[in-house]
RNA sequence: CGGGAUGUAGCACAACUUGGUAGUGCACUUGCUUUGGGAGCAAGGGGUCGCAGGUUCAAAUCCUGUCAUCCCGACCA
């Protein structure tokens, strides 16, 4: 590309409403434009670098045995009725009426429109297995689009879906899938870890998730240090590691402590450490109030509770509702006397003597012990904490933020069984095909480089992303010979297949560099006053030293600089 | 959906409290000078002040409504 005639601009002063450095950065180098709330322009430069990410992932794809197709983004609701997730989606559908009023939506994912397709094939077990993908728009209308473009209303994502006989077809598929998703993010050079995460939404045996490791990853990691076990946050299992309390029991009394809600507030009132109370929570869990109790410095993990009910929605209950249910104001609920479901966190188990809420407005209960209540429930529900054990080997964990990059689902039969889709085998017997789901966010793993690799000048994109690997600039327009050799240069490189970028405008030399900072292109050939002895300047975005290398060099220095 | 904030030129912002010709910097055009890390001087172009009502002789400014955007939270594959 040759900046004059080009269509390409930048912005020399931050824009205010994009947060994140890699939106800022990628709107101020001209590579998109936000359009509305979660909507998002590639323009020429942001485009290249998506179609540079989008054959990588393809490439990967391909490889893997993947076939590629295109489906629909408007889709009759009806599909997502068929499946049941219409509802589960809920809000987060774009949904819109054709003339004659039928309802249509915008495709969120595609697991339904792929097992139709997929039922076109499948008649015998020598239909499979097969793999399908697509690069598709997909639209989700999110609460609160946010950090450029990490969380984002539209946006395309790489989607495959494998189909397979059985369990052990589907592990196979699913392995190599996994590996394909590994090459690709390595050919990026995205610094990722991989972790077991909830099914959510997809349902299905297994969810694995690339996170690209950002602090301002929306999604926490829990790594253990010593046996390499990493999950998401929101499934983390936790193990109760303090011994039973040796304390002798004590029957429990009755204590007034005024005005005192939370348990930092009642734990001053009554000197004790926090971890000698136990807080009872209540829920909405699908309309109906259930409490949970976890030790009085840890949270619930809701994500925990949802699948240990089977339930679809769990909120906290609203104040009106634990005020009837408890008799008493927020923040003394407790488990004596309390008239519904009631759910122990496990760690509660080795605990004596310990505070709980009264079910009276200003009232604790002190010497409280587990035999004084009947929990419905004793299971594991608290949000795993850092200075917690990994439950896999009892080894210290960390956390990490992440940007989920890339998904991939054991889906099993769950979408054969509500699709209809299944097979003949050689017995002659109806069975149901296995399914497993995959996605990338390629928008997402264009910000999440951005968000990994830029300085203070601007964006710093690995070769293998860069919307153009050599950048030329010529320093004065104005002198002819400058131009001769820039524009000589920039011939040859092309017919290498070496994407390159021409300056020829007439700005001043300082301009140029910068806009070559900004937009984070690798590799700089200056073409100035050194020319005077048949040499050119060469520079690395990511280093900061500049070498003179002679013109008949140039070119192969550059081959060998790509490759 | 709850809380907070902001909408004035392509971008970043001032003027609003106390109503009276809409301004600054960057960007843009022209000229001269300058020319290796976002040049200087001069002269210009570009605005229904988010939108709709209302109050007033007069509204960017005051009032009401509405839309949009952003932040915190809730929610979320």
């Amino acid at each position: 590309m040759k900046l004059k005639n080009s269509y390409f601009y930048t912005i020399r002063e931050n824009v205010k409403d994009e947060d994140s450095i890699s939106g800022n950065l990628l709107v101020r180098g001209g590579f998109v434009k936000k359009n509305s709330s979660g909507v998002y322009m590639y323009l020429p430069l942001g485009l290249k670098v998506l179609n540079n990410i989008q054959a990588i992932i393809r490439k990967n794809m391909n490889d893997a045995g993947a076939q590629e197709v295109l489906m629909p983004s408007l889709i009759p609701e009806e599909v997502y009725q068929a499946s049941g997730r219409r509802q589960g989606f809920g809000n987060s559908m774009f949904a819109l009426k054709d003339r004659f009023d039928k309802p249509f939506v915008l495709g969120p994912t595609h697991e339904e429109l792929f097992a139709i397709a997929a039922g076109m094939k499948i008649r015998s077990y020598k239909d499979l297995p097969f793999n399908l993908y697509q690069f598709q728009n997909k639209f989700r209308d999110e609460p609160r689009p946010r950090f450029g473009l990490i969380r984002v209303r539209e946006f395309i994502m790489k989607d495959a879906y494998t189909f397979d006989l059985d369990e052990a077809g589907l592990a196979l598929s699913y392995q190599k899938m996994f590996d394909a998703y590994k090459a690709s993010f390595d050919q990026m050079h995205i610094s990722y870890k991989i972790v077991t995460a909830d099914t959510g939404v997809m349902g299905g045996l297994l969810s694995e998730e690339f996170q690209a490791l950002s602090p301002i990853g929306e999604d926490t990691l829990v790594i253990c240090d010593e046996c390499g076990y990493s999950c998401n946050l929101e499934i983390a299992a936790c193990i109760n590691n303090s011994s039973e309390d040796v304390l002798d029991k004590i029957p429990y009394s009755l204590v007034h402590t005024p005005n005192v809600g939370t348990i930092a507030d009642v734990a001053t009132f009554l000197n004790l450490p926090q971890d000698k109370f136990v807080k009872t929570l209540i829920y909405a869990v699908d309309n109906k109030l259930v409490a949970c109790m976890v030790k009085g410095n840890k949270d619930v993990n809701e994500v925990k509770l949802q699948k240990l009910l089977k339930a679809n929605t769990i909120v906290l209950a609203d104040q009106s509702a634990v005020e009837t249910a408890t008799n008493a104001k927020v923040g003394f609920a407790g488990p004596i006397g309390l008239a519904m479901t009631l759910i122990m966190d496990e760690e509660i188990k080795t605990m004596r003597n310990f505070v709980v809420g009264a079910n009276k407005t200003d009232y604790h209960y002190i010497n409280v012990n587990i035999e004084d209540f009947t929990p419905t429930m004793v299971a594991d529900i608290r949000l795993i904490q850092e200075d917690d054990l990994c439950f896999n080997c009892k080894g210290h964990i960390h956390f990490e933020k992440g940007i989920e990059i890339g998904n991939t689902f054991k889906l099993g039969t769950k979408y054969a069984k509500a699709m209809d889709l299944q097979y003949l085998d050689q017995n002659n017997q109806l069975q149901d095909v296995w399914m497993g789901s995959y996605g990338i966010g390629p928008g997402r793993c264009m910000a999440a480089i951005a968000e990994q690799n830029n300085d203070d000048k601007g964006l710093i994109w690995p070769m293998s992303i860069a919307p153009y690997q050599v950048g030329i600039v010529i320093i004065n327009t104005k002198e002819e010979k400058q131009v001769q050799v820039g524009s000589a240069l920039y011939d040859q490189l092309q017919k290498l297949g070496i994407e390159v970028i021409l300056d020829d405008r007439e700005e001043r030399a300082g301009v140029k560099f910068n806009d070559m900072d900004l937009i984070g292109i690798p590799i700089r050939i200056t073409i100035g006053k050194t020319l005077a002895d048949n040499k050119v300047e060469l520079k690395l975005r990511n280093e900061t030293e500049l070498k003179l290398i002679d013109l008949n060099e140039i070119i192969d220095f550059i081959k060998e600089l790509v490759n």
